[in-house]
DNA sequence: CGGTTCGATGTAACCGGTTACATGGTCGCC
DNA sequence: GGCGACCATGTAACCGGTTACATCGAACCG
C-alpha cells in the first residue's frame, strides 16, 4: 500500500508539502502541486481516510443503527437518510442489530471513532439502556421513539394520532365492529398505535374492550390473526393492523377464505410501505412518511454535528391514505368521498 | 472524549497495560484486569475504532458501492449482504453513487482505509474505468457484471440464460407475438437480457426483428412502453420486461386501459422483487436470487480478505417463477402446468 | 546595503490506539 | 547463594495522515 511518504519521496519533497499539495492548501507553488500530483498519480496513491479522520477529528460519515433491514419500511427509511447524507457528502455506516437489544449497545460502541454522529432506531430497547449506550460527545438522533430519553434529540411520527385518524376513518366509513391487530408488546410505536386505537374506539363507539389480537409486525402474524378471526367466527367488519405487513398477511388469508376485502370486510394498515399501493385491493393505510422521517433525522443530526443543538423532538403527523381495502363498494356512495381522505389512490411521493 | 491514556492514568498503570487488560491479552494479572476495567467503566471509556483499525491494519467492515438504493432490488441485495457480514461481525459502509459513474470512482477511493474489502455494483461503468478505480491491495468483488474486468472476482447471475428461459416459457404458453421492453442501453445486465430474448425468439419462432421498446428499468418507462403499444395498436399478446418495475408500470397502464393482464395479454418481468408476488395479477418473473447474490458476493469477499484468492466468477442461474400474469386462463388447461414452472405462486425465500 | 517581512518548505509532534522490546522482580534449580 | 527462566509491566515506536512551528531564502524598503 502506497502512503503519502512514498509520494513525498517520489516527488523529492517532504510529507508536509505533499500533504499540502494534495489538499490544495494555500502557500504551495504551482510547480510543487503538479509535481506532487504527478507522483501521486504515478504511484496510484489513494489517501487513507481512516488515518485522515484521526487527525481531522471528523470522519465524514454517520452511523445508522436499525433493528432490521428486511422489508419496505427500512428500505424507505434508508433511502431518506441516504438522500440527505449524500447531499452532504457523508457516507453511511450501517449496523443491523437484528432485533437484539444487547447488540444495539455493541453496535453503537463499535461506531465510536468511525462516525461523526449516530442515527438510532431501537423501538424495543428500554430507555435507560439506550441512554447508557449513547456516550457523551457523539451527537445522536433517535428515530421514531420520541420519549426515549430526555435531552436526546429525536424525530418520530405521531403514532397515537395516526391510529386515532385511521380508527375514525373506519368508523366514518360505517364499519361497526373493528378489530385491532397489535404489534410487538414492547415496541414503543406499537404501544402508541394501540393506545390511539383504544382511545378513538372508546370515544366514537363507547366500546371499552374492543377485540385486540396480538401480532409481531410480521406478515405471518397478520395471517394468523385473520385465521383466528375466521375460525373464531368473531363478528368483525373491519380489521385495523398496526402495520402494513400484517395487513397484507390478513388480506391474503381473507382472500383465500373467499372473503372480499374492501366490500365484505375492511382492512387497514399503517406505514404506507411501497407495496401497499400495489396489492389488490390496494391497502388503506396511514402514510408514516418514512423517507421524510429518515431525511429529517439525518438533517437534524448534521445540524448537531455542525454545532447547532436544540435537542427537541420533532414529530411528523402521518397522513391518511384511503384506498380500496376500505372502500365498501356496497355502502352508500356518500361514504366514498369523506373529507378525511387526503390521498386518493395514487402513490404519494 | 476519554482516551485509553485517561483510563491508564485513572488506573495508575501504563497505556500498554491498559490496552492489554482491555483486550484480554495473555499475561495480565486478574487484579490488573479488574482495575483497568473498573477505571474504564468509571470514565465511560469507549475505544476509538478508527485509531484501532489503523494499527490493527483491519477495519472489520466492508464497503458496498451501489448504483442506487431505491426499490426492492437493492433492499434485497443489501439484506443478503448484511446477513453474511453480520454473521462475521462486520459492519457495512454504504455508498450510493446515484447512477453517476464518476461518483463511483470517488466513492471507492473514499473507502480506502475504512474498509477491508469492497463490494461493487456498477453495471453501467465501462470496464476499464472500473479497473482503474479499484486499486491494488484492497480485495474487491464485482456484483452482477461478471465480465467486467479480467482478474477481478465477481458474482453474477446468468441474465442471458434467464431471458432465454422466460422467452421459451412465454412461447410454451402459446404467446405468439412477444414484445420486449429493454433496460438501460449501457447496463450490462440489461444488454444480456436483451440478447437472451433475441436469441430465444429467433430460435423458437424464427423472428429476427422482434419488437423492442426502450426503457430504463423505471416503473414510468414500463408504463410508457405499454402506452406506446396501445396507441401504436401494435399487435402483441405478451410483453416481456427486462425488470419487474417496468413490468409493474406496464401492468398498471394495461389495467387502466381495460386490458386484462394474464388473460388478454401476458406480462413477464425479471428479478422477482418482493412486490412481484403481491400485485394482482401476480407477476411471472425470473427469480434473480438477489439476496443470494449479495450473500454469495459477501462470502467471497470475506474469503478473499481472509487470504484465499480464486478470482473466478461465479454465476447463479435465475429461476422461473410462473404466476398469474402469464396464466392465460382462456387457454387450454394443459398450459397451466408446464414443466418449466419451478415455483408455483408462493413466495420464494 | 542591512533589516524586515513574507511566503515556501521542512521538522517533528500529534490524533488514539497496538505491540516489539526493554526492564525488573520472582521463582526454581543447581 | 547465585544463576537463568519466566512473567508482569513500562517505554517508545509505529500505523498514515495533518499541521504548528521553525527555518530559510527572496523581495522589498528605507
Amino acid at each position: 500500500m502506497v502512503t503519502i511518504r512514498d509520494v513525498a519521496r517520489e516527488a523529492g519533497v517532504s510529507v508536509a508539502s505533499a500533504s499540502r499539495a494534495l489538499n490544495d492548501h494555500a502557500n504551495v507553488t504551482p510547480e510543487m502541486r503538479t509535481q506532487v500530483r504527478a507522483s501521486a498519480a504515478k504511484l496510484r496513491y489513494v489517501p487513507h481516510s481512516g488515518a485522515r479522520s484521526l487527525t481531522r477529528q471528523k470522519c465524514d460519515s454517520i452511523g445508522v443503527v436499525l433493528p432490521d433491514l428486511f422489508g419496505g419500511y427500512f428500505s424507505e427509511l434508508l433511502r431518506g437518510i441516504d438522500r440527505v447524507a449524500h447531499a452532504h457528502g457523508l457516507q453511511l455506516l450501517l449496523s443491523n442489530m437484528h432485533g437484539n437489544p444487547h447488540e444495539a449497545t455493541n453496535a453503537i460502541r463499535a461506531m465510536r471513532g468511525r462516525v461523526d454522529g449516530l442515527l438510532v432506531m431501537a423501538p424495543d430497547v428500554r430507555r435507560e439502556r439506550m441512554f447508557d449506550a449513547l456516550f457523551p460527545g457523539l451527537p445522536a438522533v433517535l428515530l421514531d421513539c420520541h420519549d426515549a430519553a430526555p435531552g436526546i434529540a429525536s424525530v418520530g411520527i405521531d403514532n397515537r394520532g395516526g391510529a386515532d385518524t385511521m380508527t375514525r376513518h373506519l368508523v366514518d366509513r360505517g364499519y361497526q365492529r373493528i378489530a385491532f391487530v397489535a404489534g410487538p408488546r414492547n415496541n414503543c410505536d406499537s404501544i402508541e398505535r394501540l393506545a390511539g386505537f383504544r382511545a378513538a374506539i372508546a370515544d366514537t363507539t363507547g366500546e371499552r374492550s374492543p377485540i385486540i389480537i396480538p401480532g409481531d409486525y410480521s406478515e405471518g402474524s397478520g395471517a394468523e390473526a385473520a385465521r383466528l378471526l375466521i375460525t373464531g367466527r368473531l363478528e368483525v367488519d373491519a380489521i385495523f393492523c398496526a402495520n402494513d405487513m400484517m395487513a397484507l398477511g390478513c388480506c391474503s388469508v381473507l382472500a383465500d377464505a373467499g372473503i372480499k376485502v374492501g366490500s365484505d370486510i375492511g382492512v387497514a394498515g399503517f406505514d404506507d410501505i411501497p407495496v401497499a399501493h400495489y396489492v389488490a385491493p390496494s391497502l388503506t393505510t396511514m402514510n408514516a412518511r418514512i423517507a421524510e422521517l429518515g431525511a429529517g433525522a439525518a438533517e437534524r443530526l448534521i445540524a448537531m454535528i455542525g454545532g447547532q443543538s436544540d435537542p427537541l423532538s420533532t414529530i411528523l403527523s402521518p397522513l391518511l391514505v384511503a384506498r380500496d381495502s376500505t372502500r365498501r363498494e356496497h355502502a352508500p356512495t356518500s361514504f366514498t368521498d369523506q373529507p378525511t381522505t387526503i390521498f386518493e389512490k395514487g402513490m404519494p411521493t
